[in-house]
DNA sequence: TCATAAATTTGTAATGATTACATTTTTATT
DNA sequence: AATAAAAATGTAATCATTACAAATTTATGA
């Protein structure tokens, strides 16, 4: 997977990250898989292949790539903290029931604030859902 | 504080919550103050005047509350969870260095769904802002 | 090339919020 | 008042995350 490497590549460059190469793992990882994955979810989807990667780099990795906006982390259930490299502007949904977090497109990408009268400094929104997915929704209904 | 008290004790019996003497001390706080507060910060304001009083007290309070959909729930960088009894629709804002709460109007307060292919069953949005309050901003230009 | 400094990574221990759970207390019911 | 049901308590366990010191790797410059 050469191409997804380039790609994991060429976004840390842009985003001024030195490419270690547990940094390129797991950005690669995160650009191959957009399933907004915990750090365990990574961490043991990596470790197989890469046997000297420890938890706490992923911790580190994850950490330094938020500072430097290069990816996006999503917190809706207060639980495990997820991260999604697609830093396009979208909504994610979490069920309430197997906590399944899905992206979710919505018409007005950034919603317009009213006024703010505190002088709030924006620089990130994001737009979250909860409910039940499919499956969950029709074991609740019976 | 009758006025308030009764407040709490309509809200309860609104969302079909016993009326027990700390469930009504938890309501009755979060509805004198909007400040999106954690449970620490709400057992510690109470515990002086009640000091029989748990933690775990407040724990399962403000679990129950929330099932029964009588007050939200507030995770913005996924450390404490912050209680909110205002459940109009608003938005939030998380400084990212004081960590301090606020609110925000936006022009439309339920963002629309463009496609649901999964048939996600939606039941609740939220929208929150990060970035630097005001204050916060200032040191950060330094 | 080799020495040295800087950056990265590791592994363990600590932290701290939240939950589990068994016990006790309070409230409602007959 | 007796019993059952609900609420509240307090301690212990859980578990994600962070702190930190040591080890390893990488970059730099003589």
């Amino acid at each position: 997977m050469i191409k997804t490497k380039n790609a994991a590549r060429t976004r840390l460059s842009k985003f001024g990250i030195k490419p270690s190469l547990h940094r390129l793992a797991v950005m690669e990882y995160l650009m191959g898989n957009y399933t907004h994955p915990t750090v365990d979810m990574i961490f043991n989807s990596l470790f197989p292949s890469i046997p000297t990667l420890s938890k706490t780099t992923v911790y580190n990795t994850l950490k330094l790539f938020e500072e430097k906006r290069a990816i996006t982390t999503v917190t809706i259930d207060g639980k495990n903290m997820r991260y999604d490299a697609d830093i396009t502007k979208h909504a994610h949904f979490q069920c309430r029931k197997c906590g399944a977090i899905h992206d979710l497109r919505i018409k007005d990408e950034i919603p317009v604030v009213v006024d703010n009268p505190e002088n709030l400094l924006l620089d990130d929104c994001h737009v979250y859902f909860r409910g039940y997915c499919e499956e969950c929704g029709k074991s609740y209904v019976l």
